[in-house]
RNA sequence: GCCCCCGUAGCCCAAUGGCAGAGGCAAACCCCUUAAAAGGGUUGCGGUGCGGGUUCGAAUCCCGCCGGGGGCACCA
């Protein structure tokens, strides 16, 4: 093999990687190296791998190998997301059972990754699918149903027409469903929920931990949980006994209160609403039920809404102000009716303008009457027409609204949260059974812990076809079973639990894979976790991303892990777009990762991502030459392959310019990759890589023992991003037996990074006006002299200069 | 509508207060070659989207626009 031939060497290091498993993770106990934990999002098997995952995983890996080479105990694991619709969908077009499908994409997903030669510990590899791995998800059902912290509830849910199944809130996108697009309904449906508004301000609070998140991230998650102070207030309506709470976020504007609106999909409604105004209310409520989502949301939507009959009583004025029913106030945020201050509030005020109600300035803004003009005043001022209020601010009105509020007993300081309960029941077949049992007498009785897994029975084909209720209700056998309290006659639950339970933990399963006892073994995952770097798609911002972290904190409160936050580091990686557009079968721009590779090999797929851009930003292959990275590989190849010293030549009497290249590449590398700045680290390599090449042709030559340092670091630094070329080309060098994954990342010698002289660029007036060869640690006050002695700038000045800064050793600028 | 990020050469992108250009693509030219390919090399007056400001000095900081991308959007 001379020629550079990237289809061979992958054949060749392939077979020699699953000889040496070079990237096995330490358990020794003697093993006192620092431990590292490096993760990617692990792939759904929905086929072969793609385009993004090329990305995903060459980012990941440039991580992990890097770790490797600089001595850590690395943990870089992979398993499979394998529960999930799509399998369901396969199964019922080809009459198979679920479990077919996914396991053959698993095993062709598995050798791709080998030919793309990611460093991962095959030894941990685990499928969320396998009742070993479901076994434990049920485990931990059981903990939280313990803790209060999964329970039923009935309730309108969203419902994917399409899928035929609920969705959690955090499923449904702009009022479309997260995995299909299809338009989101309302339903009426008892489901399990995971308690996760319980954790809602620990997640808020514990992002001060995750300060090396994307921002964005961040952002996405606390507009998701969305935080807001206000009061409770209590409205007595007449005629019912019981006062009604609104919550509000301006309880300064209490007195600006002119009417009063209940969901109109909240039982108060239905309960409050008179008999003469029912008929109008039932009409209406029909509607409003009938709208999507989307149509629900929209924005630019007219207000509606239908007058209850009834009145309430303003608590610090004592107005009877009328109560309406309206779409526009969600049953399930607050207490589900709000007080409306439409001086001041723009939807209240569209609601009023609309309905012809009254419209009372509290606060005075210095803007014109929202009576008149139509647009509300929300910002500060001074109150009026507020009693106890008037004449002060925002902020002090409301501390003294909710003080006055409770000493009356009429309401309190409050907090709420836009974050609801996490729904986890889902109607589909392939995925965990929830592990309870309904017993007439007993009620809902989990299922003990011994009697784990609760297995699937054994269903295909048409048997797994939606029909709105779960499939495993038609399983009569597998329903029907004892109450494991009473003995009596009792039914299974036949709901599953949505797939994102599955993925909540599993990087802790890696962590012990083979764990019998529990989920994972506490000592293994307090050592290894959590994830030191995590790398995945922006797209599980408020999904996977934010129920791992609530699933940390409840394991965390169990006392079986010692950390409360699971990824110490993410990074979103961008997506492979090509020719401006996601790549989709209806364009036609689809590239095949696997194509790709057969054409350019996988070290020049890699590098091609790599090298691209920053590891965030999207990526357009259009714009991209795997061409141009093969022949830089090639090219590093040759310089490799050319070296004529024997290895081991001490690097002392080398030519001294490419010394001081290599450690300087070295130096910058090395921050570099610190810094996640992955595509300049390659093109330092292609620097060093042309100083190489310069040094062989028309310099020291070949035998030079500097130029076999320049090749042996580049064989290093290049394995992160080319294995494969790395690897043979550290064959070529003399290293063999062994992997160049593991030959250690190479240290900058500081006085090889010296430079004996620095240029210093001399600037009059912001110009530059010439160039000095100095010492690197001239004082200022000589790079001053020299500056102003030189002719070329005495040129440019008339006399004494204003002023002369210097910034030694690199620059002086004179004003003259 | 509100908030955030980004606009640097034909293209992908470096430079985060100090010479606008590190690296790559494309292009042109040269060497090598009988020739071509492969290989090696040389070539960068665009002044950083536009307009102001701060500063000795701005791609970088501030303000306002324009363009692109993203998030949120009846959450009281």
């Amino acid at each position: 093999m001379s020629e550079y031939d990237p289809q061979a060497l992958q054949a060749k290091w392939q077979q020699r990687w699953e000889e040496l498993d070079p990237f096995r993770a330490s358990e020794d106990a003697a093993d006192t190296r620092e431990r590292r934990y490096v993760c990617d999002m692990f792939p759904y098997p929905s086929g072969d791998l793609h385009m993004g995952h090329g990305e995903v995983f060459a980012i990941a890996d440039v991580v992990s190998r890097y770790w490797f080479q600089q001595g850590y105990n690395v943990l870089h694991p992979i398993g499979w997301d394998s529960f999930g619709l799509p399998a369901e969908n396969a199964a019922i077009k080809r009459n198979a059972h679920p479990a077919e499908w996914t396991y053959a994409n698993i095993e062709t997903q598995a050798t791709s990754f080998k030919r793309y030669g990611v460093s991962f510990d095959w030894s941990r590899r685990l499928h969320t699918s396998d009742p070993d791995y479901y076994r434990w998800n049920q485990w931990l059902f059981n903990r939280f149903f313990e803790r209060g912290l999964a329970y039923r509830k009935g309730g309108l849910v969203n419902w994917c027409p399409n899928d035929q199944t609920v969705l959690a809130n955090e499923q449904v996108v702009a009022g479309k469903c997260e995995r299909c697009g299809a338009d989101v309904i309302r339903r009426e449906l008892t489901q399990w929920y995971f308690k996760i508004t319980d954790y809602a301000q620990r997640l808020l609070d514990d992002m001060d931990q995750l300060d090396s998140w994307p921002e964005r991230l961040l952002t996405m998650q606390r507009n998701w949980i969305g935080r807001s102070e206000g009061a409770d207030v209590l409205f007595q309506v007449e005629g019912r006994d019981e006062p009604v709470q609104v919550y509000t976020t301006r309880p300064d504007t209490l007195f600006g209160a002119t009417f009063f609106v209940v969901a109109a999909d909240a039982a108060l409604a239905e309960e409050i609403v008179t008999d003469e105004q029912r008929p109008a209310f039932e009409v209406y409520r029909a509607e409003v039920a009938k709208l999507s989502d989307i149509e629900r949301m929209s924005t630019d939507k007219d207000k509606t809404g239908v007058f209850l009959g009834r009145y309430a009583i303003n608590p610090v004025n004592g107005e009877r102000i009328p109560v309406w029913a309206a779409d526009y106030v969600l049953s399930d945020y607050g207490h589900g009716a709000i007080m409306a201050v439409p001086a001041h509030d723009q939807r209240d005020l569209d609601f009023a303008m609309k309905f012809e109600l009254p419209v009372k300035v509290v606060v005075h803004t210095g803007l014109a009457d929202p009576g008149e003009t139509g647009v509300a005043t929300p910002g500060e001022g001074k109150l009026v027409n507020s009693g106890p209020l008037d004449g002060l601010t925002k902020t002090e009105a409301i501390a003294k609204i909710i003080d006055i509020l409770e000493v009356d007993g009429r309401g309190q300081g409050t907090v709420n949260f836009r974050l609801r309960d996490w729904l986890l029941s889902r109607q589909r077949f392939w995925g965990t059974p929830i592990p309870i049992i309904h017993c007439p007498d007993c009620g809902e009785v989990p299922v003990p812990d011994e009697q784990l897994p609760v297995t699937l029975p054994d269903m295909r084909g048409e048997a797994l076809a939606p029909k709105g209720v779960s499939p495993l209700a038609s399983a009569t056998d597998w329903v029907n079973v004892e109450c494991p309290k009473c003995s009596g006659p009792a039914k299974r639950d036949t709901d599953t639990m949505d797939t994102f339970v599955d993925s909540s933990w599993y990087f802790l399963r890696y962590c012990s894979p083979g764990y019998t006892e529990g989920p994972f073994d506490p000592e293994q995952v307090n050592k290894w976790g959590p994830i030191d770097q995590y790398v995945g798609g922006i797209e599980h911002a408020v999904l996977h991303l934010l129920y791992s972290r609530f699933f940390t904190k409840v394991l965390h409160d169990m006392g079986m892990v010692s950390f409360t936050e699971p990824f110490r580091r993410m990074l979103n990686q961008g997506q492979v777009i090509n020719g401006g557009k996601a790549m989709s079968k209806s364009l036609g721009n689809g590239v095949d990762l696997g194509q790709q590779i057969d054409d350019f090999g996988v070290d020049a797929v890699r590098l091609t991502m790599i090298f691209a851009g920053p590891p965030e930003d999207d990526i357009d292959w259009a714009d991209l030459s795997p061409g141009a990275s093969q022949k830089f590989l090639a090219r590093a190849f040759r310089v490799m392959d050319e070296v004529a010293s024997p290895p081991g030549v001490s690097y002392d009497g080398g030519d001294l310019a490419l010394r001081k290249a290599t450690h300087h590449t070295i130096d910058e590398v090395t921050k570099l990759l610190d810094s996640y700045r992955f595509n300049v680290a390659v093109a330092r390599l292609m620097e060093l890589t042309s100083a190489a090449r310069k040094a062989i042709d028309s310099g020291p030559g070949a035998a030079d023992p500097a130029v076999r340092e320049a090749a042996e670091t580049l064989a290093v630094m290049l394995s992160l991003v080319a294995p494969y070329t790395a690897e043979e080309g550290w064959e070529r060098l003399g290293h063999t037996g062994g992997t160049v994954a593991r030959a250690g990342w190479p240290v900058a010698d500081p006085a090889l990074l010296v430079r004996e002289s620095v240029t210093c660029v001399v600037q009059v007036a912001g110009k530059v006006r010439d160039r000095l060869e100095v010492s690197p640690d001239v004082s200022e006050e000589e790079l001053r002299a020299l500056a102003l002695a030189s002719e070329k700038v005495q040129g440019h000045l008339s006399g004494e200069p204003r002023k002369v800064i210097v910034r030694a050793p690199k620059l002086v600028n004179i004003v003259p």
